[in-house]
DNA sequence: TTCAATATAGGAGATATCTCCTATTTTTCC
DNA sequence: GGAAAAATAGGAGATATCTCCTATATTGAA
Protein backbone atom coordinates (compact mmCIF):
# COMPACT_ATOMS: atom_id res chain seq x y z
CA UNK A 1 0.00 0.00 0.00
CA UNK A 2 1.22 3.77 -0.42
CA UNK A 3 -0.13 6.64 0.51
CA UNK A 4 -0.53 9.21 -2.13
CA UNK A 5 0.09 13.05 -1.37
CA UNK A 6 -2.05 15.30 -3.19
CA UNK A 7 -3.98 17.63 -0.68
CA UNK A 8 -6.40 18.44 -4.09
CA UNK A 9 -7.64 15.12 -4.84
CA UNK A 10 -7.78 14.18 -1.05
CA UNK A 11 -9.90 16.74 -0.16
CA UNK A 12 -11.91 16.33 -3.82
CA UNK A 13 -12.99 12.76 -2.37
CA UNK A 14 -14.02 13.95 1.13
CA UNK A 15 -16.65 16.46 0.00
CA UNK A 16 -18.22 13.97 -2.44
CA UNK A 17 -21.67 13.13 -1.29
CA UNK A 18 -20.78 9.09 -0.44
CA UNK A 19 -18.29 9.86 1.65
CA UNK A 20 -19.95 12.57 3.60
CA UNK A 21 -22.96 10.32 4.39
CA UNK A 22 -20.49 8.49 6.28
CA UNK A 23 -17.82 10.55 7.71
CA UNK A 24 -18.33 13.98 10.19
CA UNK A 25 -15.89 16.63 8.92
CA UNK A 26 -14.24 17.07 12.10
CA UNK A 27 -12.36 13.89 11.02
CA UNK A 28 -11.52 15.45 8.28
CA UNK A 29 -7.86 16.00 9.29
CA UNK A 30 -7.00 12.59 9.40
CA UNK A 31 -7.72 10.78 6.34
CA UNK A 32 -4.96 9.79 4.38
CA UNK A 33 -5.35 8.73 0.39
CA UNK A 34 -3.76 5.45 -0.57
CA UNK A 35 -3.50 3.18 -3.57
CA UNK A 36 -2.67 -0.71 -3.93
CA UNK A 37 -1.78 -2.39 -6.71
CA UNK A 38 -3.16 -5.79 -8.19
CA UNK A 39 -2.95 -8.26 -5.72
CA UNK A 40 -1.97 -6.66 -2.68
CA UNK A 41 -3.43 -7.63 0.63
CA UNK A 42 -5.62 -4.57 2.33
CA UNK A 43 -6.82 -6.16 5.68
CA UNK A 44 -4.62 -9.77 7.13
CA UNK A 45 -6.86 -12.13 8.59
CA UNK A 46 -5.93 -12.36 12.68
CA UNK A 47 -4.35 -9.15 12.28
CA UNK A 48 -5.87 -5.51 13.90
CA UNK A 49 -5.99 -3.44 11.04
CA UNK A 50 -4.53 -0.02 12.10
CA UNK A 51 -6.80 2.13 9.36
CA UNK A 52 -10.56 1.68 8.64
CA UNK A 53 -10.67 2.06 4.66
CA UNK A 54 -13.45 3.41 2.19
CA UNK A 55 -13.33 2.39 -0.99
CA UNK A 56 -12.87 4.68 -3.55
CA UNK A 57 -12.40 2.85 -6.80
CA UNK A 58 -11.43 -0.70 -7.63
CA UNK A 59 -12.27 -4.22 -6.40
CA UNK A 60 -11.56 -6.40 -3.89
CA UNK A 61 -11.53 -10.20 -2.50
CA UNK A 62 -12.77 -11.05 0.70
CA UNK A 63 -11.44 -14.55 2.05
CA UNK A 64 -10.81 -16.81 4.76
CA UNK A 65 -8.85 -19.70 6.23
CA UNK A 66 -10.90 -21.63 8.04
CA UNK A 67 -10.49 -24.15 11.18
CA UNK A 68 -9.95 -26.71 8.21
CA UNK A 69 -7.39 -25.46 6.47
CA UNK A 70 -9.19 -24.75 3.48
CA UNK A 71 -9.06 -21.12 1.90
CA UNK A 72 -12.10 -19.64 1.09
CA UNK A 73 -13.16 -16.73 -1.04
CA UNK A 74 -16.18 -15.38 0.37
CA UNK A 75 -17.10 -12.23 -1.45
CA UNK A 76 -16.42 -9.60 -3.61
CA UNK A 77 -16.34 -5.60 -2.51
CA UNK A 78 -17.17 -3.37 -5.37
CA UNK A 79 -16.62 0.62 -4.91
CA UNK A 80 -17.72 2.55 -2.64
CA UNK A 81 -18.00 1.15 0.44
CA UNK A 82 -16.48 0.71 3.99
CA UNK A 83 -13.63 -1.68 4.01
CA UNK A 84 -12.62 -2.78 7.74
CA UNK A 85 -16.37 -2.19 9.60
CA UNK A 86 -15.98 -5.34 11.23
CA UNK A 87 -12.56 -4.42 13.06
CA UNK A 88 -14.10 -1.41 14.31
CA UNK A 89 -17.23 -2.83 15.38
CA UNK A 90 -15.06 -6.06 17.09
CA UNK A 91 -12.05 -6.87 17.73
CA UNK A 92 -10.90 -10.05 15.40
CA UNK A 93 -10.71 -9.84 11.74
CA UNK A 94 -12.25 -12.84 10.56
CA UNK A 95 -11.54 -12.57 7.20
CA UNK A 96 -8.74 -10.97 4.61
CA UNK A 97 -9.10 -8.20 1.81
CA UNK A 98 -6.78 -8.13 -1.50
CA UNK A 99 -7.41 -6.20 -4.05
CA UNK A 100 -8.45 -7.50 -7.09
CA UNK A 101 -7.44 -4.63 -9.73
CA UNK A 102 -6.03 -1.16 -8.52
CA UNK A 103 -7.46 -0.05 -6.34
CA UNK A 104 -7.31 3.76 -4.85
CA UNK A 105 -8.33 4.25 -0.81
CA UNK A 106 -9.17 6.54 1.75
CA UNK A 107 -7.48 5.61 5.36
CA UNK A 108 -8.57 6.64 8.56
CA UNK A 109 -6.41 5.86 11.37
CA UNK A 110 -9.05 3.51 13.63
CA UNK A 111 -7.33 5.09 16.75
CA UNK A 112 -8.12 8.26 16.17
CA UNK A 113 -11.79 7.76 14.57
CA UNK A 114 -13.40 5.18 16.57
CA UNK A 115 -14.98 6.96 19.36
CA UNK A 116 -16.10 9.80 17.22
CA UNK A 117 -17.38 7.37 14.98
CA UNK A 118 -18.88 4.92 17.01
CA UNK A 119 -21.11 7.71 18.62
CA UNK A 120 -22.01 9.40 15.55
CA UNK A 121 -25.42 8.52 14.21
CA UNK A 122 -25.13 9.25 10.81
CA UNK A 123 -21.90 6.94 10.68
CA UNK A 124 -23.78 4.10 12.41
CA UNK A 125 -27.17 4.51 10.96
CA UNK A 126 -25.17 4.46 7.31
CA UNK A 127 -23.13 0.98 8.50
CA UNK A 128 -26.39 -0.15 9.35
CA UNK A 129 -28.03 0.23 5.97
CA UNK A 130 -25.51 -1.10 4.48
CA UNK A 131 -24.98 -4.42 6.70
CA UNK A 132 -28.94 -4.60 6.57
CA UNK A 133 -28.58 -4.15 2.70
CA UNK A 134 -25.85 -6.83 2.28
CA UNK A 135 -27.19 -9.04 4.75
CA UNK A 136 -30.73 -9.37 2.15
CA UNK A 137 -29.23 -9.88 -0.92
CA UNK A 138 -26.67 -12.45 0.71
CA UNK A 139 -29.24 -14.07 2.13
CA UNK A 140 -31.78 -14.24 -0.72
CA UNK A 141 -28.73 -14.69 -3.38
CA UNK A 142 -27.36 -17.39 -1.04
CA UNK A 143 -30.55 -19.09 -0.80
CA UNK A 144 -30.65 -19.64 -4.36
CA UNK A 145 -27.04 -20.38 -5.46
CA UNK A 146 -27.09 -23.39 -3.67
CA UNK A 147 -29.59 -24.97 -6.57
CA UNK A 148 -27.72 -24.07 -9.28
CA UNK A 149 -24.96 -26.40 -10.96
CA UNK A 150 -21.43 -25.28 -10.57
CA UNK A 151 -21.25 -23.60 -14.38
CA UNK A 152 -23.29 -21.14 -13.48
CA UNK A 153 -21.80 -20.29 -10.18
CA UNK A 154 -18.49 -20.40 -11.50
CA UNK A 155 -19.58 -18.13 -14.50
CA UNK A 156 -20.34 -15.94 -11.83
CA UNK A 157 -17.41 -16.12 -9.82
CA UNK A 158 -15.07 -15.76 -12.74
CA UNK A 159 -16.61 -12.59 -13.48
CA UNK A 160 -16.76 -10.76 -10.15
CA UNK A 161 -12.92 -12.04 -9.71
CA UNK A 162 -11.28 -11.42 -12.69
CA UNK A 163 -9.17 -8.67 -14.32
CA UNK A 164 -8.66 -7.41 -17.60
CA UNK A 165 -6.18 -9.53 -18.20
CA UNK A 166 -7.84 -12.54 -16.83
CA UNK A 167 -7.96 -14.55 -13.56
CA UNK A 168 -4.90 -16.69 -12.14
CA UNK A 169 -6.66 -17.68 -8.67
CA UNK A 170 -5.38 -21.29 -7.97
CA UNK A 171 -7.99 -23.85 -9.02
CA UNK A 172 -7.46 -25.18 -5.70
CA UNK A 173 -9.00 -21.88 -4.03
CA UNK A 174 -12.01 -21.80 -6.40
CA UNK A 175 -12.86 -25.66 -5.79
CA UNK A 176 -12.89 -24.43 -2.00
CA UNK A 177 -14.74 -21.49 -2.29
CA UNK A 178 -18.00 -22.94 -4.59
CA UNK A 179 -17.84 -25.77 -2.49
CA UNK A 180 -16.95 -28.73 -5.07
CA UNK A 181 -13.87 -31.46 -5.68
CA UNK A 182 -11.05 -30.08 -7.33
CA UNK A 183 -11.72 -32.88 -10.33
CA UNK A 184 -15.44 -31.19 -10.73
CA UNK A 185 -14.27 -28.06 -11.50
CA UNK A 186 -11.45 -29.19 -13.57
CA UNK A 187 -13.75 -30.67 -16.11
CA UNK A 188 -16.27 -27.86 -15.98
CA UNK A 189 -13.31 -25.22 -16.96
CA UNK A 190 -12.14 -27.85 -19.17
CA UNK A 191 -15.92 -27.49 -21.06
CA UNK A 192 -15.51 -23.64 -20.71
CA UNK A 193 -12.22 -23.79 -22.68
CA UNK A 194 -13.20 -26.04 -25.39
CA UNK A 195 -16.08 -24.50 -25.46
CA UNK A 196 -14.34 -20.78 -26.63
CA UNK A 197 -15.67 -18.85 -23.37
CA UNK A 198 -12.00 -18.70 -21.65
CA UNK A 199 -8.57 -19.44 -23.50
CA UNK A 200 -6.08 -20.60 -21.12
CA UNK A 201 -2.46 -19.55 -20.83
CA UNK A 202 -0.30 -21.02 -18.38
CA UNK A 203 -2.23 -20.46 -15.50
CA UNK A 204 -4.55 -17.58 -16.50
CA UNK A 205 -7.90 -18.27 -17.71
CA UNK A 206 -8.59 -15.19 -20.14
CA UNK A 207 -12.69 -14.45 -20.83
CA UNK A 208 -13.52 -14.82 -24.58
CA UNK A 209 -17.21 -14.67 -24.35
CA UNK A 210 -18.02 -12.27 -21.51
CA UNK A 211 -21.52 -12.43 -22.67
CA UNK A 212 -21.78 -16.17 -22.15
CA UNK A 213 -20.19 -15.85 -18.92
CA UNK A 214 -22.97 -13.30 -17.99
CA UNK A 215 -25.75 -15.09 -19.23
CA UNK A 216 -24.80 -18.19 -17.18
CA UNK A 217 -24.54 -16.13 -14.07
CA UNK A 218 -27.74 -13.83 -14.80
CA UNK A 219 -29.94 -17.33 -14.68
CA UNK A 220 -29.49 -16.79 -10.96
CA UNK A 221 -30.49 -13.67 -10.43
CA UNK A 222 -33.77 -13.62 -8.13
CA UNK A 223 -34.51 -9.56 -8.88
CA UNK B 1 -50.44 -11.58 18.27
CA UNK B 2 -52.30 -11.24 21.53
CA UNK B 3 -51.07 -7.80 23.76
CA UNK B 4 -50.31 -8.85 27.45
CA UNK B 5 -51.38 -6.25 29.96
CA UNK B 6 -48.96 -7.38 32.84
CA UNK B 7 -46.89 -4.36 34.36
CA UNK B 8 -44.60 -6.44 36.49
CA UNK B 9 -43.40 -8.69 33.60
CA UNK B 10 -43.22 -5.88 31.29
CA UNK B 11 -41.09 -4.35 33.88
CA UNK B 12 -39.03 -7.09 34.23
CA UNK B 13 -38.21 -7.66 30.81
CA UNK B 14 -37.36 -4.10 30.48
CA UNK B 15 -35.04 -4.36 33.06
CA UNK B 16 -32.90 -6.98 31.70
CA UNK B 17 -29.32 -6.65 30.43
CA UNK B 18 -30.02 -7.57 27.31
CA UNK B 19 -32.69 -5.16 26.51
CA UNK B 20 -31.16 -2.27 28.63
CA UNK B 21 -28.33 -2.76 26.12
CA UNK B 22 -30.83 -1.52 23.15
CA UNK B 23 -32.76 0.79 24.64
CA UNK B 24 -32.92 3.89 25.98
CA UNK B 25 -35.67 4.01 28.83
CA UNK B 26 -36.68 6.97 27.67
CA UNK B 27 -38.65 5.07 25.14
CA UNK B 28 -40.15 2.47 28.19
CA UNK B 29 -43.09 3.83 28.12
CA UNK B 30 -43.82 2.70 24.66
CA UNK B 31 -43.24 -0.90 25.02
CA UNK B 32 -46.10 -3.31 25.22
CA UNK B 33 -45.91 -7.34 26.17
CA UNK B 34 -47.41 -9.42 23.55
CA UNK B 35 -47.42 -12.76 22.88
CA UNK B 36 -47.86 -14.99 20.06
CA UNK B 37 -48.93 -19.19 19.39
CA UNK B 38 -47.52 -21.24 16.81
CA UNK B 39 -47.46 -20.46 13.48
CA UNK B 40 -48.61 -16.83 13.58
CA UNK B 41 -46.88 -13.70 11.51
CA UNK B 42 -45.22 -11.20 12.57
CA UNK B 43 -44.18 -9.63 9.81
CA UNK B 44 -45.63 -9.82 6.36
CA UNK B 45 -43.82 -9.23 3.58
CA UNK B 46 -44.36 -5.64 1.53
CA UNK B 47 -46.12 -4.41 4.35
CA UNK B 48 -44.77 -1.92 6.74
CA UNK B 49 -44.62 -3.38 10.15
CA UNK B 50 -46.07 -0.74 12.93
CA UNK B 51 -43.88 -1.93 15.92
CA UNK B 52 -40.43 -2.51 15.72
CA UNK B 53 -40.16 -6.40 18.28
CA UNK B 54 -37.75 -7.88 20.56
CA UNK B 55 -38.09 -11.59 20.99
CA UNK B 56 -37.49 -12.21 24.72
CA UNK B 57 -38.61 -16.15 24.34
CA UNK B 58 -39.23 -18.53 21.47
CA UNK B 59 -38.06 -19.28 17.78
CA UNK B 60 -39.01 -17.40 14.31
CA UNK B 61 -38.30 -18.63 11.05
CA UNK B 62 -38.09 -16.06 8.51
CA UNK B 63 -39.22 -16.51 4.89
CA UNK B 64 -39.79 -14.87 1.70
CA UNK B 65 -41.48 -15.43 -1.58
CA UNK B 66 -39.16 -14.50 -4.66
CA UNK B 67 -39.94 -12.85 -8.11
CA UNK B 68 -40.09 -16.79 -9.63
CA UNK B 69 -43.09 -17.44 -7.31
CA UNK B 70 -40.87 -19.55 -4.67
CA UNK B 71 -41.23 -19.50 -1.17
CA UNK B 72 -38.17 -19.82 0.63
CA UNK B 73 -37.26 -20.34 4.39
CA UNK B 74 -33.74 -17.92 4.89
CA UNK B 75 -33.41 -18.23 8.42
CA UNK B 76 -34.38 -18.79 12.04
CA UNK B 77 -34.18 -16.75 14.30
CA UNK B 78 -33.38 -17.38 18.30
CA UNK B 79 -34.07 -15.22 21.33
CA UNK B 80 -32.83 -12.73 22.08
CA UNK B 81 -32.79 -10.84 19.50
CA UNK B 82 -34.55 -8.04 17.22
CA UNK B 83 -37.72 -8.22 14.62
CA UNK B 84 -38.37 -5.57 12.58
CA UNK B 85 -34.86 -3.47 12.18
CA UNK B 86 -34.45 -3.93 8.28
CA UNK B 87 -38.24 -2.27 8.51
CA UNK B 88 -36.81 0.57 10.91
CA UNK B 89 -33.21 1.18 8.90
CA UNK B 90 -34.75 0.56 5.26
CA UNK B 91 -39.02 0.77 4.00
CA UNK B 92 -39.62 -2.03 2.21
CA UNK B 93 -40.14 -5.18 4.28
CA UNK B 94 -38.24 -8.37 2.13
CA UNK B 95 -39.08 -11.12 4.22
CA UNK B 96 -41.52 -12.43 6.31
CA UNK B 97 -41.22 -13.25 10.05
CA UNK B 98 -43.30 -16.39 11.58
CA UNK B 99 -43.25 -17.64 15.03
CA UNK B 100 -42.61 -21.69 15.35
CA UNK B 101 -43.01 -22.02 18.35
CA UNK B 102 -44.81 -19.88 21.49
CA UNK B 103 -43.31 -16.47 21.47
CA UNK B 104 -43.04 -13.82 23.63
CA UNK B 105 -42.48 -10.53 22.38
CA UNK B 106 -41.64 -6.61 23.30
CA UNK B 107 -43.59 -4.69 20.95
CA UNK B 108 -42.13 -1.02 20.11
CA UNK B 109 -44.25 1.49 17.99
CA UNK B 110 -42.22 2.47 15.30
CA UNK B 111 -43.52 5.97 14.64
CA UNK B 112 -42.77 6.88 19.01
CA UNK B 113 -39.55 5.25 18.32
CA UNK B 114 -37.87 5.70 15.36
CA UNK B 115 -36.25 9.19 15.35
CA UNK B 116 -34.94 8.23 19.29
CA UNK B 117 -33.73 5.02 17.68
CA UNK B 118 -31.82 6.46 14.48
CA UNK B 119 -29.82 8.77 16.63
CA UNK B 120 -29.27 7.21 19.74
CA UNK B 121 -25.56 5.63 19.30
CA UNK B 122 -25.99 2.72 21.65
CA UNK B 123 -29.00 1.42 20.20
CA UNK B 124 -27.04 1.87 16.26
CA UNK B 125 -23.89 0.08 17.40
CA UNK B 126 -26.01 -2.83 18.78
CA UNK B 127 -27.19 -2.96 15.45
CA UNK B 128 -24.33 -3.43 14.21
CA UNK B 129 -22.87 -5.52 16.12
CA UNK B 130 -25.43 -7.97 15.65
CA UNK B 131 -25.49 -7.67 11.83
CA UNK B 132 -22.26 -7.96 11.93
CA UNK B 133 -22.44 -11.14 13.26
CA UNK B 134 -25.27 -12.22 11.21
CA UNK B 135 -23.11 -11.59 7.76
CA UNK B 136 -19.50 -12.98 9.40
CA UNK B 137 -21.33 -16.48 10.48
CA UNK B 138 -23.86 -16.50 7.72
CA UNK B 139 -20.86 -15.96 4.97
CA UNK B 140 -18.80 -18.66 6.81
CA UNK B 141 -21.59 -20.91 7.13
CA UNK B 142 -23.10 -20.65 3.86
CA UNK B 143 -20.11 -20.72 1.76
CA UNK B 144 -19.72 -24.55 3.83
CA UNK B 145 -23.34 -25.45 3.76
CA UNK B 146 -22.86 -25.80 -0.30
CA UNK B 147 -20.38 -28.59 -0.28
CA UNK B 148 -22.55 -30.74 1.68
CA UNK B 149 -25.41 -33.29 0.50
CA UNK B 150 -28.75 -32.48 1.44
CA UNK B 151 -28.83 -35.40 4.11
CA UNK B 152 -26.25 -32.66 6.41
CA UNK B 153 -28.09 -29.43 5.22
CA UNK B 154 -31.63 -31.26 5.86
CA UNK B 155 -30.93 -32.33 9.48
CA UNK B 156 -30.00 -28.78 10.23
CA UNK B 157 -33.65 -27.34 9.01
CA UNK B 158 -35.28 -29.85 10.88
CA UNK B 159 -33.61 -29.58 14.06
CA UNK B 160 -34.41 -25.68 13.55
CA UNK B 161 -37.74 -25.71 12.34
CA UNK B 162 -39.64 -28.22 14.81
CA UNK B 163 -41.39 -27.90 17.29
CA UNK B 164 -41.60 -31.27 20.51
CA UNK B 165 -44.46 -32.12 18.16
CA UNK B 166 -42.21 -32.42 14.62
CA UNK B 167 -41.95 -30.40 11.91
CA UNK B 168 -44.91 -29.72 9.40
CA UNK B 169 -43.74 -27.58 7.10
CA UNK B 170 -44.42 -28.18 3.34
CA UNK B 171 -42.30 -30.07 1.63
CA UNK B 172 -42.63 -28.02 -1.58
CA UNK B 173 -41.25 -25.22 0.35
CA UNK B 174 -38.39 -27.61 2.61
CA UNK B 175 -37.33 -28.48 -1.36
CA UNK B 176 -36.98 -24.82 -2.19
CA UNK B 177 -35.84 -23.35 0.62
CA UNK B 178 -32.86 -26.00 0.43
CA UNK B 179 -32.56 -25.93 -3.26
CA UNK B 180 -32.91 -29.27 -3.91
CA UNK B 181 -35.60 -31.04 -6.33
CA UNK B 182 -39.05 -32.15 -4.32
CA UNK B 183 -38.61 -35.39 -6.09
CA UNK B 184 -34.76 -35.65 -4.20
CA UNK B 185 -36.11 -34.05 -0.76
CA UNK B 186 -38.77 -36.92 -0.40
CA UNK B 187 -35.88 -39.71 -1.07
CA UNK B 188 -33.95 -38.21 1.63
CA UNK B 189 -36.62 -37.84 3.54
CA UNK B 190 -37.99 -41.16 3.34
CA UNK B 191 -34.37 -43.01 3.91
CA UNK B 192 -34.59 -40.77 7.31
CA UNK B 193 -38.22 -42.28 8.40
CA UNK B 194 -36.48 -45.84 7.37
CA UNK B 195 -33.97 -45.41 9.39
CA UNK B 196 -36.12 -44.32 12.53
CA UNK B 197 -34.59 -41.10 12.69
CA UNK B 198 -37.89 -39.23 12.10
CA UNK B 199 -41.45 -40.67 12.54
CA UNK B 200 -43.96 -39.59 9.83
CA UNK B 201 -47.64 -38.82 11.22
CA UNK B 202 -49.88 -37.55 8.16
CA UNK B 203 -48.20 -34.50 7.26
CA UNK B 204 -46.19 -34.13 10.25
CA UNK B 205 -42.40 -35.74 10.95
CA UNK B 206 -41.69 -36.25 14.50
CA UNK B 207 -37.94 -35.78 15.28
CA UNK B 208 -36.75 -39.72 17.14
CA UNK B 209 -33.42 -39.84 17.02
CA UNK B 210 -32.51 -35.81 17.31
CA UNK B 211 -28.72 -37.43 18.47
CA UNK B 212 -28.44 -38.42 15.06
CA UNK B 213 -29.74 -35.36 13.17
CA UNK B 214 -27.19 -33.61 15.25
CA UNK B 215 -23.94 -35.18 14.33
CA UNK B 216 -25.46 -34.67 10.79
CA UNK B 217 -25.81 -30.99 11.22
CA UNK B 218 -22.50 -30.87 13.06
CA UNK B 219 -20.16 -32.33 10.62
CA UNK B 220 -21.25 -28.77 8.45
CA UNK B 221 -19.91 -26.74 11.71
CA UNK B 222 -17.15 -24.69 10.65
CA UNK B 223 -16.05 -23.40 14.39
C1' DT C 1 -70.41 -29.03 -2.79
C1' DT C 2 -67.60 -29.29 -6.56
C1' DC C 3 -63.84 -28.27 -9.47
C1' DA C 4 -59.28 -26.63 -10.03
C1' DA C 5 -55.02 -25.91 -8.06
C1' DT C 6 -51.62 -27.60 -5.06
C1' DA C 7 -49.21 -31.11 -2.33
C1' DT C 8 -47.81 -35.76 -1.83
C1' DA C 9 -45.80 -39.98 -3.67
C1' DG C 10 -42.78 -42.54 -6.24
C1' DG C 11 -40.68 -44.98 -10.93
C1' DA C 12 -37.03 -44.51 -14.41
C1' DG C 13 -33.31 -42.76 -16.75
C1' DA C 14 -30.08 -38.71 -17.34
C1' DT C 15 -26.57 -35.50 -15.33
C1' DA C 16 -23.79 -33.38 -11.92
C1' DT C 17 -20.69 -34.19 -8.71
C1' DC C 18 -17.79 -37.09 -5.60
C1' DT C 19 -14.08 -40.20 -4.19
C1' DC C 20 -10.12 -42.59 -5.09
C1' DC C 21 -6.21 -43.11 -7.95
C1' DT C 22 -1.93 -42.00 -10.38
C1' DA C 23 1.34 -38.89 -12.68
C1' DT C 24 3.45 -34.65 -13.88
C1' DT C 25 4.58 -29.87 -13.01
C1' DT C 26 5.34 -25.92 -10.09
C1' DT C 27 6.39 -23.75 -5.84
C1' DT C 28 8.50 -23.41 -1.44
C1' DC C 29 11.84 -23.75 1.72
C1' DC C 30 16.26 -25.36 3.80
C1' DG D 1 20.22 -26.86 -5.89
C1' DG D 2 17.44 -30.35 -4.25
C1' DA D 3 13.81 -32.45 -1.53
C1' DA D 4 9.22 -31.93 0.06
C1' DA D 5 4.81 -29.85 -0.43
C1' DA D 6 1.28 -28.06 -3.22
C1' DA D 7 -1.00 -27.51 -7.65
C1' DT D 8 -2.34 -29.36 -11.98
C1' DA D 9 -4.26 -32.99 -14.82
C1' DG D 10 -7.21 -36.52 -15.83
C1' DG D 11 -9.23 -41.82 -15.73
C1' DA D 12 -12.88 -44.70 -13.67
C1' DG D 13 -16.58 -45.96 -11.02
C1' DA D 14 -19.87 -44.57 -7.23
C1' DT D 15 -23.45 -41.37 -5.42
C1' DA D 16 -26.30 -37.38 -5.24
C1' DT D 17 -29.43 -34.99 -7.51
C1' DC D 18 -32.27 -33.70 -11.59
C1' DT D 19 -35.94 -34.03 -15.02
C1' DC D 20 -39.88 -36.03 -16.71
C1' DC D 21 -43.76 -38.85 -15.82
C1' DT D 22 -47.97 -40.52 -13.69
C1' DA D 23 -51.26 -40.99 -9.96
C1' DT D 24 -53.60 -39.95 -5.71
C1' DA D 25 -54.79 -36.92 -1.81
C1' DT D 26 -55.66 -32.43 0.01
C1' DT D 27 -56.97 -27.70 -0.02
C1' DG D 28 -59.08 -23.52 -1.47
C1' DA D 29 -62.24 -20.87 -3.78
C1' DA D 30 -66.54 -20.28 -6.63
Amino acid sequence: MKFIDNDDLLRKHLNSASVRRYFPAQLDRHFQLASLRQNEQIIRQGEKSAYLYYLLSGRCKVSAVMENGRTVIINSLEAPCLIGEIELINRDVPFSVESITEVLLLALPVDKARDSLLNSPDFLYQLCSDLVDKERTHAIRLAHYVSFPLINRLAQFILTNSTPEGMQIKKTVIAESLGVSYRHLEKVMNDLVSQGTLEKQKRNYRIIKAEYLRSLAQQMEVF
